[in-house]
DNA sequence: CATGAATGAGGTTTCATTCAT
DNA sequence: TATGAATGAAACCTCATTCAT
């Protein structure tokens, strides 16, 4: 904390670069093959690293799933807070909450595949499941989504609901949707996606004021 | 079809019953361990018989898988049918839906466990993967979600949208529901889980008439 | 022995040919996959029993390939005996041999591989060696070529030398011809496989009087 | 090619003396007992390496299997090509055969017993068969002698016959000889053994001149 | 006797982890 | 620190044999 990175030392700074590029290897392992499937040896050949240096950077194949599935999240939720968090107008935040949701799954398939598979595995036992830590972080982040929906609300903007509910669906339609679109390998662009959440969800919990959103879908 | 049932002989009968135990108990162990860390001993032990005759019924492992999983969901998928798919009026369909969804659940959790998340976890790769007719299967269940849909579209029941992102968007919502009540270890009853899917999703997708629905859900 | 087979009872004589259809049906599915290869549950599909069967006729399956082999040896050793030991001219009865030993194999392809390859293993260990009594009768099988060898040696058909050696010298000759004509997929008539022993070793062991013999070669 | 074996690392090389000493033990362990009923545990242990070491070197049991028959093979013909093809005089190829094939059997007993017995055992099904390349090796070797045959009936030194049957002939014979050795625990020397092969065959196939051969052989 | 489902010992194979170099 | 060969526990799977019906 009190070094920053300019202070590191060059095996300091290597150090990190090469668990780095170790946790990318083994996210990409892990999204094609499944936690259970990969192998360390495959995953230190991604990394062009032998067996022994992934043991050097990392306490065994859990370990390096969990940091897997943590460094995947933060990354998320750092860019949650930097575009979507301090946004002050609530629907503006929740079109740019779509955008990042659909975005981040696109570029970063990852999340979606194994974050949400393992949170759905959750509570089934302590090896399939998030580490605690993770799980932590989503609740947290669906609490400041519910939040952001209360403000909704509250400017009349979107239907009454229980917030937390709201964000609770609103994360449950993205992952069907995306689901959907794997499943049929659809290679509609990004922008399309997001349309498509726009106007199949997002419109319909919208507060009618004009009755023009209806229209709008079509 | 030629032989019903009752014609089978008491050997051909044992044998029936011994299958469906065996796959009762690998879904027990499947659903508390997860497909890659259930062992073969343990739904022997689960099933109370020998690890060899789980191989006289299933051709190993992942063929159990596949069984197991085509059998949850052929037998959600029949009450589907004959509750939901009969039924003409298609608003009752959708609360039927929604009934069928969380009781199933409830006492059942391994279609959503297993099936779900098979299913998120589907192109990944072959291993995890649904078994093709299944996710032939589920999408036709899909496609009969959405079509009850549109019939209530066209009945101004529903607000106009795509029907199949709708379809879509009542499994996600419900999918993310149950979610959240495991990962908080909820223990509402059945009833009070319907409702949170009616108060917080099914009302807000329903066209307004009269503004009576808005005032319902506070 | 007392009792021959007419005085036994339906009962006796079915047991007698159920054995030797479960001979039979071992026989078959011992050449096509091996010993090691061969399931007993094959084999009673084979003999269209059931396995349990097998067990009423057999102790298990060492004791059946024992029984095959046996089998096997006997019938040869039948004909030998019949055919070629009660035959006065030694170069007649040498000639019989060759004929019997190849079709023999011919229609019966068991014998070589099955006793051939077993005495190659032998005294490597029990598992795979052949039953004693069966070596025991090959050796006297050997014994009763070179007796003939040692006849055609004295009345001066053949070359002199040590008649054992010469008995061994035609069967190895006989299992590598057969060997090749197996690899090499030859579908030559058993007329022609004869010619072929006689023309490139039989005619070479016989004395030469005239210079016939070697004329008839080419 | 261009690395030649002083350029290999320490690791490289101890790499390879321990693929050989796997391949050393695993050929005795499938020579004492038999292909199918040597375990890759007792491999492990002659060899004095773990389990899972055998299958860092080699993909499972049958390739171990095709490798060490393939060794020994090819380990037989390059002295085979050394020590018999480069000579000129075909007698003395004939003579050098003969002893190199008994005195290879005396001390390396696999070559008869693994491979002659996979050989014979071919074309019963792929898993007993020799690997395809051996069988061409094989079948290579086979043009060879004869060959060498034919070269020595052009001289008049041999009588006149199918070189490919004489070739055939000389493997049978030895093959005979040899096995009955091992059935009667023989216990001659190795010049004994040559003695036989000579004056029981070679010198029967030998073009007679003066009658000299024949008064050898008593 | 006939049946064939059940057994479980014994084999094969995988792979996370260690450790000498 | 980096390497990758060696380890061996733990999983999968087969099939000869038994035994209740």
């Amino acid at each position: 904390m009190s070094r920053n990175t300019k202070t590191l030392s060059r095996r300091e700074r290597e150090k990190l670069v090469h668990e780095s590029e170790i946790l990318a290897a083994a996210e990409r392992v892990f999204v094609s093959k499944g936690f259970d499937h990969a192998t360390i040896e495959e995953i230190a050949k991604e990394a062009e690293f032998s067996v022994g240096a992934i043991y050097n950077f990392f306490n065994g194949k859990d370990d390096l799933r969990e940091k897997v599935i943590t460094k995947i999240i933060e990354e998320f939720l750092t860019l949650f807070q930097k575009n979507i968090l301090s946004e002050q107008n609530p629907m503006v935040a929740i079109e740019a909450l779509i955008d990042l949701r659909v975005s981040h799954v696109e570029e970063h398939g990852a999340f979606f595949r194994l974050v949400i598979a393992s949170q759905i595995g959750a509570n089934i036992n302590m090896e399939n499941a998030l580490p605690r830590r993770c799980r932590e972080m989503y609740d947290n982040h669906i609490q400041d989504i519910a939040s952001i929906f209360k403000k909704a609300m509250s400017a009349g903007l979107v239907r009454k609901m229980d917030p937390i509910y709201a964000a609770l669906s609103l994360e449950g339609v993205i992952n069907a949707f995306i689901a959907y679109w794997n499943r049929t390998k659809s290679s509609e662009s990004v922008e399309a996606r997001i349309k498509h959440v726009r106007q199949n969800y997002l419109h319909i919990i919208l507060k009618e004021k004009t009755g023009k959103r209806e229209r709008d879908n079509e």
